[in-house]
DNA sequence: CCATAATGGAACACTGTTGTTCCAGAATGG
DNA sequence: CCATTCTGGAACAACAGTGTTCCATTATGG
């Protein structure tokens, strides 16, 4: 009985959730119903869905974490020197788009880490660098971990404000920050 | 007659255009009453020397530019490589401050430069680094001049979450900023 | 076709911010 | 000491955003 119900249910609250990204990530400021009007929805069908502004905030939170965690499951961080993870968790991050803009302005707030706090699994990534000498030892992994999210809002505001291709921008913003990692000669 | 008078409107505007960098640039939709308190203030009074709030961002605008103006000219950016000259410009943006929060927030948007574009002057610093091989010629100028701005607000705002010390952190970004745009190997 | 679910519009009260006016008190220069 | 200036508090209307309720309309599954 719920089967066509719970998916109209789910695709409108994907399409209020899409939209909210984006138009939050261009105007953090912006009203619920500059949200319900880029989703195509009433601005009371938003608020049945999510009852108050911070019920958004909370689901677009949810959804950023769990696209992270994939993004970071498909880069394998496990896998090769320190600076070549880096470099695919940057690839695969660069793909996120808006929630970048999102979670760098920190409009979202992620739970497990605040701010001035590294994640435990990019604090060992960083470390394996160190070791395996492709990431500076003077840098500290929560200097890497910041440097990698401003070059990556770096990349995405670029991309937007420059008319450059999505693949050159990624190219430069790899190519910065495997310059900034790597030791000095 | 109007000389103590003088330089005491003179101060309390000041006061107000301190506050108003401080407060904005850690809560950029901080209410004029805010900022009012910050400059111990009445809010009567901020309207009277600012009627209305772009009044005062133009006023931020205005006093941002003649402050990064300073600094470039203390940078002696027409000197040295163009690397060496990025790297001065670099320490004195550094002690700007809450300036760059705003300005890369775009908080208040300078006149000159619309986002997308590059200032000429930057151009022929970057130019210059291309020709004496101190920056790496596949980076185009309007990408090093977004990449110096990433960095710094990346330094000042790892200032204020990390409990860092400001040099160690100036130097994290010069060492950073360096081997970003120096060309590989 | 019909009952149920989903939607969107209208209207409402509430809140916080903004910009204004008025006035009384404090500070300052002469 | 007095006149001028500066100040800040109070009160006000206007406005935008929020959250809510109610109702009519539209789909959809059975």
């Amino acid at each position: 009985m719920t089967t066509a119900r719970a998916g109209s249910r789910a695709r409108t609250r994907q399409a209020i959730l899409d939209a909210a990204f984006e138009v939050l990530a261009r105007n953090p400021a912006a009203s619920l119903g500059d949200v319900a009007a880029a989703a195509d929805v009433g601005r009371t069908t938003l608020h049945r869905y999510f009852p108050e502004r911070s019920d958004l905030l909370v689901a677009l939170r949810d959804e950023a974490t769990a696209r992270l965690d994939q993004a970071r499951t498909r880069a394998r961080t496990a896998d090769d020197t320190g600076a070549a993870a880096i470099r695919r968790l940057c690839q695969e991050y660069f793909d996120l788009g808006d929630l970048l803009s999102l979670l760098f302005r920190e409009q979202v707030e992620l739970d497990d880490e605040s701010p001035g706090t590294c994640d435990d699994w990019f604090a060992d990534l960083v470390r394996r660098g160190h070791a395996d000498g492709t990431i500076d030892t003077e840098l500290p992994a929560i200097w890497v971990q910041s440097l990698l999210w401003s070059q990556l809002y770096l990349g995405w505001s670029f991309l937007s404000e420059a008319n450059a291709s999505r693949h050159e921008t990624l190219r430069l913003v790899l190519r910065c920050v495997e310059g900034a990692i790597r030791p000095l000669r």
